[in-house]
DNA sequence: ATAAATCTCTGTACGTTGTACAGTTCAATG
DNA sequence: CATTGAACTGTACAACGTACAGAGATTTAT
């Protein structure tokens, strides 16, 4: 049976990979089955992951898979910390906090736009990762330089991604989702039928928001908004200056 | 075979259910099926409501539920929007917009503790039900007497109800998932060990703030600090002046 | 050298899921 | 009274995760 959960995790700082472990070599690495599985979910979506999928891709029987991790749902975890640590952020050099929390949802948005399947995956035990963690580390430095208290900190933090996440869901299409616009097209006849003139400023307000999110620009439009907002709203928040960070 | 999806969706509304179908009389309604589906999904979350499951609880063969809703998926639109056509939403009155937001935001967190298994579901086409576009109306609404323009209302909307799912997603605890105190505490010591003093940052902050997860006002507070951030972001937005709304 | 331990890998099989398909029964309509 | 169409049922299939019992390989203990 494989190692436990925390334990694959950090295979990579495992203190103790020395003496050759019994029994026949395996023909993958973790990392090569995690990162197949990441192939497949770029591909077809997280549905697409099954493990008789994998299996075939690793030129393995089902069931052989189960060597390598205990079930679906821990490879779904590793496959997230490799995800996290595989981002390449931008630095924060000498710059604001506003410009480093602009980086930080950038970067995650970029994230997303990579892997979108991140996006229908919420397992708390993500968090155990070293990826993971070392994504938080590097996310919460971005308050360096303000008075925040810690919980204030990762609170904040909490605030950013979580704004990232919902928004990145409605801008990245998954391989998987049809587009919206052919539900748009399909139901917009038969649905103003079942409206006539009810409901006027949903109508109004619906059809304007509906046909802008069909534009180009739109997606980037939303973005720019909620980015906005959301410094906007920290600004607002007692501990945070606009002076770049001297020491911490 | 049962009404397409928009049909089934604006069943009350619908202009002919005059003249008597043929063939037997269906022993349940569309209403009393998704019912009986959002109880298994209160009772047991998005997770147990099968087609078998629901079938048991209207008695009827497993087949037969489809002769009441076309597919699975579609049943889950069905509830979601029962559910928004559900709330009880707080009158606006006379209020300020950041009042109103603030109605907006906890109704809806009230709408997510009712109904949890909300939270797992994203099926756009539940924006084609008469709940969810009523409800959609009457949050827009919490903008009047603001100059902002109808896409930015309806970005502002998101931003709002975005937040709120998400922190919601935080507060709220779903009934087939454990809890989370119970990883930490599993995992604490053997996450210990791997860390030793790296990631120092990560590891205050993280400890902070997981401490105060476990404390009986720490979803408050979370909730608050977040909804301060919205309302404090949606304050610098152009267009929004304190005034309670006139005439609209 | 031999035996024991323990690893990788496999084949079979089970339970659960959504649902396609071919009916059967029943009430309203021609 | 025959026809039509709706409600309902039984059987069946494909896909899924994975339990379980073993086969073969390789290191360790004797």
């Amino acid at each position: 049976m494989p190692e436990p959960l925390l334990d694959l995790l950090w295979r990579d700082r495992a203190a103790a990979p020395v003496s050759r472990r019994r029994g026949p070599k395996a023909r993958h690495s973790t990392t090569d089955v995690v990162t197949l599985a990441i192939d497949l979910a770029v591909e077809g979506g997280i549905g697409a992951v099954t493990i008789r999928a994998l299996a075939q891709k690793l030129e393995l029987t089902p069931m052989s898979v189960y060597t390598h991790v205990n079930s679906r749902d821990d490879l779904l975890v590793l496959m997230a910390d490799q995800a996290h640590g595989s981002m390449t952020p931008t630095p924060f050099g000498r710059s604001t906090w506003r410009t480093r929390v602009r980086r930080v949802a950038d970067d995650n948005l970029a994230l997303l736009r990579e892997h979108p399947w991140l996006l229908d995956l919420d397992d708390p035990r993500t968090a155990l990762g070293p990826g993971t963690i070392a994504k938080y580390d590097r996310e919460l430095h971005a308050f360096d330089g303000t008075s925040l208290d810690d919980v204030s900190r990762d609170a904040a933090l909490t605030f950013v991604l979580d704004f990232t996440r919902a928004t990145a869901a409605r801008i990245v299409v998954r391989p998987e989702t049809g587009e919206f616009s052919e539900l748009w097209e399909q139901s917009v006849a038969g649905l103003a039928a079942y409206l006539g003139d009810d409901l006027p400023l949903a109508q109004r307000v619906g059809r304007a928001a509906g046909e802008a999110m069909g534009g180009p620009y739109d997606a980037e439009r939303a973005w720019e908004f909620g980015l906005a907002r959301v410094l906007a709203g920290l600004a607002d928040l007692a501990g945070l200056r606009d002076a770049p960070p001297a020491a911490e």
